[in-house]
DNA sequence: TAGCTGACGAAAA
DNA sequence: TTTTTCGCCAGCT
């Protein structure tokens, strides 16, 4: 945990974005992930107030490297800790290293204590 | 325009 | 407890 930094980042309004989409606002909550921690696709829906659309979120960070900003995704993975996204960055183990490059450990494809860095949205963002 | 796809997750069997 | 099925829905073809 020694990488974490504390963030005062207070998200806005979801509706508050003129050009406001899901996409959009999967990637707002995605950045708000502290460094060091990650937080999974369903957290992220059920954030957003679509909690059975879990797919939607993973099928937005697939078209994430097309946005002008920087998305984090690797530190999205699913409900069992896993890196089932890895095959979408350049390489299939640039997601690991990009975890380890933050302190977190990787191991089969799977978050070391996945449930202590996990990082949930909905008590993190709570209003 | 319409049907298919998908980086998930929960419920049912 | 484990496996299978189905809903979610925006973007792509």
């Amino acid at each position: 945990m020694a990488g974490f930094v504390p963030f005062t980042f207070t998200i806005q309004p979801m509706k508050a974005h003129p050009d406001s989409d899901f996409f959009y606002m999967v990637y707002e909550v995605v950045r708000l992930v502290p460094y060091g921690r990650v937080t999974s696709y369903g957290a992220i829906a059920q954030y957003l107030g679509v909690k059975g659309s879990s797919r939607m979120v993973g099928w937005a960070m697939n078209s994430s490297h097309r946005h002008h900003s920087p998305v984090p995704a690797h530190r999205v993975v699913n409900r069992e800790g896993m890196l089932t996204g890895k095959n979408h960055f350049a390489t299939p183990t640039m997601m690991q290293e990009l975890l380890e490059s933050e302190g977190i450990q990787v191991k089969k494809d799977c978050v070391v204590n996945f449930k202590k860095l996990f990082w949930d949205p909905n008590e993190a963002l709570k209003m």
